[in-house]
DNA sequence: GTCATAATAATACTTTCGCG
DNA sequence: CGCGAAAGTATTATTATGAC
C-alpha cells in the first residue's frame, strides 16, 4: 500500500515538527477544513457513510416490514421526529429510498425501497443473524423466526463464498488491492454521533438488528473492527491507520471489551502495554461487516472495488453472498416470510411508560 | 507510547410552532 | 392530521495538552 507523495504531506500533523506553521489548510474557520485527512478507500467505510448511524438501518428494516409512511416509522422505532426527518432525507438523497406521492393524496408522502436499498437486506439479515446467534437472551426463541419459501426451510442466512458457497470466515479470507485501492478524502463533516442512550432503539420490538447495532452502531466501531480484521492489535496501530482521537479509540475499545469483542491482554510489563484481540464474538462480526462490504462494491464502487478478496479454502477470487444454509440460494426480501416469536401488543407500550415509576 | 482530562465544536434530542 | 422548521438543551466528537 504505497502512499504518494502529495498524501503524505497531508497525513502529516502539524505538532509533528516543532515550529507550527500550518501546511496550507490556513484557511479554515468555517466547515471548510474537514475531510481534509485521507482514509483509504473503503466499501465499508462507503456504506458505513450511508447508514451512518443505528437509526438508519433500523428504518432500513422497517422498510422491509412493509412500513413506508412517516408515522409509520415513527411509531414502530419510537425514533424522535427531527432524526426520522434527517435520516429519511439522508436515505433519499443516497438513493436507497425514495419518497413518492401517496395516490390520491397531495402532500401525503410514503417512502419506498429503491433497488440500492432493497439489496440491503442481505446485510440486515447478517446483523440479524450475528443478534441471534450472540445476544439473545432466550436461548430457546430467537425474536424473529425467518422461513425461506424457496426451499421451505426455517432460514438462518450465512454468509458464504460466491464461488464455493461455503461459508467463510475472516480467518479463510485474504486480500489484494483491487482497482479502486488508493485514498480519498474523508467524508466532510464529523462522524455521526452514537445514538443518546443504548437502550433507545430497543424499545420497539425485540430485534436481533437492534441488538447487534448496540454494538456496532458508528462508524468508528466498524473501522476499528475493519483494522483488527486486517491484523492491528495495538492501540498505536489503530491509531495511525484511521485518525481517530484517541479518547474516542479509548471510547470504543473499552467499549468493545465490555461486549466481549475484544480481550484487552497485557504483552509488555515494563512499561505496560496492552493489545486488543478479537474473541470469537468479535471474528464472528465479520459476517455482518463482509456483507456490507459487499454492498459497498456492488454500489458504491463505480465497478472499481478497492479490495478483492480471495477464498483460501477454495482458492478463489470471490464475492460474499448471504445465501440460505439450506439450498444455497441467494436470499432475499422477496423470499422471506416471518413468524413472530413474541407478542407485538406487548412492545408497543405508549411513549415513556417504561420511565415512570418510583 | 498509551492513554486521560479539559475545553470547545457540533449534533441528537426535546419542545414548540406553523402550514396546508 | 402529516410533516417539518426553529429554537433551546443534553450529550458526544474533536482538539489540545499533559501524566506516567
Amino acid at each position: 500500500m504505497p502512499i504518494e507523495k502529495s498524501e503524505m504531506a497531508e497525513l502529516q500533523t502539524p505538532s509533528a515538527d516543532g515550529q507550527s506553521r500550518r501546511p496550507r489548510a490556513v484557511r479554515k474557520k468555517k466547515a471548510a477544513e474537514p475531510g481534509g485527512h485521507l482514509e483509504r478507500n473503503c466499501s465499508v467505510a462507503r456504506t458505513m457513510n450511508i447508514f451512518c448511524d443505528s437509526w438508519a438501518f433500523l428504518i432500513m428494516r422497517e422498510a422491509f416490514f412493509g412500513v413506508r409512511n412517516f408515522d409509520g416509522f415513527r411509531s414502530a422505532l419510537e425514533i424522535p421526529r427531527q432524526t426520522l426527518t434527517s435520516r429519511l432525507r439522508l436515505l433519499v438523497q443516497e438513493g436507497v429510498l425514495k419518497k413518492v406521492l401517496m395516490e390520491g393524496s397531495s402532500k401525503r408522502y410514503e417512502y419506498r425501497l429503491t433497488k440500492k436499498g432493497y439489496d440491503i437486506y442481505p446485510s440486515c439479515m447478517a446483523l440479524k443473524r450475528y443478534g441471534d446467534t450472540w445476544l439473545n437472551d432466550d436461548e430457546a426463541k430467537v425474536p424473529l423466526e425467518l422461513r425461506h419459501t424457496t426451499c421451505g426451510c426455517v432460514c438462518e442466512p450465512v454468509v458464504a463464498c460466491s464461488s464455493c458457497l461455503e461459508p467463510i470466515s475472516a480467518a479463510t479470507v485474504t486480500y489484494r488491492d483491487g482497482p479502486g485501492a488508493g485514498h480519498e478524502a474523508g467524508r466532510p463533516g464529523r462522524n455521526a454521533r452514537r445514538a443518546y442512550s443504548n437502550s433507545r432503539f430497543l424499545v420497539g420490538r425485540p430485534s436481533s438488528v437492534s441488538k447487534t447495532l448496540e454494538i456496532i452502531g458508528d462508524k468508528w466501531s466498524f473501522m476499528v473492527v475493519r483494522e483488527a480484521f486486517f491484523g492491528a492489535r495495538r492501540y498505536e496501530q489503530m491509531q495511525s491507520r484511521l485518525t481517530i482521537a484517541p479518547n474516542i479509540l479509548t471510547d470504543r475499545l473499552a467499549h468493545f471489551v465490555r461486549h466481549d469483542v475484544f480481550v484487552r491482554r497485557q504483552y509488555s510489563s515494563s512499561p505496560p502495554r496492552y493489545e486488543y484481540v478479537l474473541t470469537s464474538k468479535g471474528r464472528d462480526l465479520y459476517a455482518p461487516f463482509i456483507a456490507m462490504f459487499a454492498w459497498g462494491d456492488r454500489w458504491l464502487s463505480q465497478g472499481k472495488p478497492p479490495l478483492i478478496l480471495t477464498h483460501k479454502t477454495c482458492g478463489n477470487d470471490f464475492n460474499p453472498v448471504v445465501i440460505c444454509p439450506e439450498c444455497k440460494q441467494e436470499i432475499d426480501a422477496g423470499s422471506m416470510r416471518y413468524r413472530l416469536n413474541y407478542d407485538p401488543e406487548r412492545y408497543h407500550a405508549p411513549t415513556n411508560d417504561h420511565l415512570d415509576d418510583g
